[in-house]
DNA sequence: CTGATGACGTGTG
DNA sequence: ACACACGCCATCA
């Protein structure tokens, strides 16, 4: 069943389990395959009820940087769920982001 | 309906 | 490169 409350959060969860392992995403880069490209705080505001379904710890800001990290129970922290991933977090922040870098928009030709 | 908030992004100084 | 402001849109009080 859809629900108005939740048809755009259904969306984000939807490109969030697309999110091969070891890749990251941006909120924008979703927001962008959503149509609200200019809404990319919807899209975090959505993974904020993200169920356990979701890997949000993939999805990161523009910069690489892990903002939502202190969303995290500490006994799951996002840093060390990318590092099990194969993905190098430095202070909170991903390297070669650039490369990991999984983009909907590119990557699935499809939606 | 109005106001405030939010895991962001982009532009300007 | 850094700091600040605006925009954008959905949800809640």
């Amino acid at each position: 069943m859809k629900k108005s409350a939740t048809s755009f959060f259904e969306d984000v969860y939807e490109v969030a389990r697309l999110i091969p392992e070891g890749r990251v995403t941006s909120y924008g880069a979703i927001a962008r395959f959503l149509g609200t490209r200019s809404s990319a705080r919807m899209v975090g505001w959505a993974l904020n009820g993200c169920p356990p379904d979701v890997p949000a710890h993939r999805i990161v800001n523009r910069q690489g940087l892990l903002t939502a990290s202190h969303q995290f129970p500490a006994s799951d922290s996002m840093e060390s769920r990318l590092k099990r991933e194969g993905i190098e977090v430095l202070n909170n922040q991903i390297r070669q982001f650039s490369e990991i870098f999984w983009d909907p928009n590119e990557e699935l030709p499809f939606k």
